[in-house]
DNA sequence: CCCCGCGTAGTACCCCGGTACCACCCGCCC
DNA sequence: GGGCGGGTGGTACCGGGGTACTACGCGGGG
């Protein structure tokens, strides 16, 4: 069972939302608040186990409620809600730690499958929404720079052991990299094996920074 | 009517898709490819709306495949499907162009439903994967200060815990943590699995490209 | 005053990583 | 033909890493 807190400045919305999960066994509406205070509060006290948020409302916002839950340490999972799409709502309810943003006009079973994932740890994303945020994350790329290709460190290893090292690089585990070249996790150890040898390093963390310090990795962010 | 091109080594698996796209009438199944170069071939070829590319394939892969086909311009837009969540799958694979990422457990409802918005134009990722997908987006959209200082994913730690991360980021084991600041190695193992935890990391060697990626690390030569 | 966050420390357990050693195939070159 | 390097694969072993859980002292805030 699912407990869920409804918050919306509109009683009619808080209507249709307790309408529609109570005609579902798996949730149960636990309380409604009407604003961000009310929100914060309530959460504190009724522990829910998703909290649906409205972002726009009177007083404190739905992104603010959500900021504040998130801080008190409340273990509640809150999905956020809106009837715009706009982008500023959607970067600031992700960042003030929310596991979801949907949409109103989303239809009633993904709202209750957005609650299921919620629920259980997962996140969400309206579909509608996702593409803006692939694509930035597509574009936050490239731009390379320096060529560790002729570093004379690298100039000891072949082609495949090179290819293990970017690997490593990446942090992926041995098994991980078997099932990227296909290759049994033997051969992999084999080829770590080599690397970690010839470039000198105590194990395939040394190699990570390895990786980093010849250029052969790069940081993604900040 | 939406037309999709099916890629996959495993026949029985082609099939289980056919069955599944033919029962419904919005799609339809155009062709069907065994291996990555089959698939940029035939997507050229018959220019599906929708691609369901498997990761996992003998000879190119599903990524490499996603890849070729972006870059050669085709309007396709690809669906990703594997039975593994690996991190670096749903990376590489959005970062190829891949428009959604789903897992095979899927049920059938949530495939069509991500067909239905991939051809749309929408772009869909598998709830379980979507956590890690945001906490990426978050963490590259900021674009604030260089300083790690105050970097959102360092909210969350403590002071003790900042500098066992740094070590971390070191290439330090436990042991010359324990050394270096003089604590027993269970407190040591103690703290590392907290700073695990808080900044999502399954190991130390993703909290190493962690600490690179916020700035908190440098590399050393060049 | 009591609770909680933090730092410290321990035990038990399991798995992955790393090493040592061996083996086979292939292409190349003497 | 024989040697050799690169790639692939296997077995066996062990130590470190990671997790789960528990515990205790301390300082600060309700």
């Amino acid at each position: 069972m699912t407990t869920v807190l409804i918050v919306d400045d509109q009683p009619l919305q808080r209507y249709a939302f307790r309408i529609l999960l109570e005609s579902v066994p798996e949730t149960d509406v636990v309380g409604e608040a009407a604003h961000g205070a009310e929100a914060v509060r309530m959460t504190a006290e009724l522990r829910p186990d998703v909290v649906l948020m409205d972002v726009r409302m009177p007083g404190m916002d739905g992104i603010e409620a959500t900021r504040r839950i998130v801080a008190a340490g409340d273990r509640s999972r809150i999905l956020v809600l809106t009837t715009f799409d706009l982008d500023e709502y959607v970067h600031a309810a992700l960042r003030a730690g929310a596991s979801g943003f949907l949409l109103k006009d989303a239809r009633p079973e993904e709202l209750l499958a957005g609650i299921r994932a919620v629920a259980a740890g997962d996140a969400v994303i309206a579909p509608a929404l996702t593409r803006r945020i692939l694509d930035e994350y597509a574009r936050s790329r490239p731009a390379t720079g320096r060529d560790p290709d002729d570093d004379p460190r690298l100039t000891g290893l072949t082609d495949r052991e090179r290819e293990i090292l970017e690997a490593i690089g990446k942090g992926w585990t041995n098994g991980e990299i078997a099932a990227h070249f296909v290759l049994s996790e033997s051969t992999v150890k084999t080829h770590v094996g080599r690397v970690l040898a010839k470039i000198g390093a105590r194990d395939r963390i040394q190699a990570v920074i390895f990786a980093y310090d010849i250029g052969l990795a790069r940081p993604n962010a900040g």
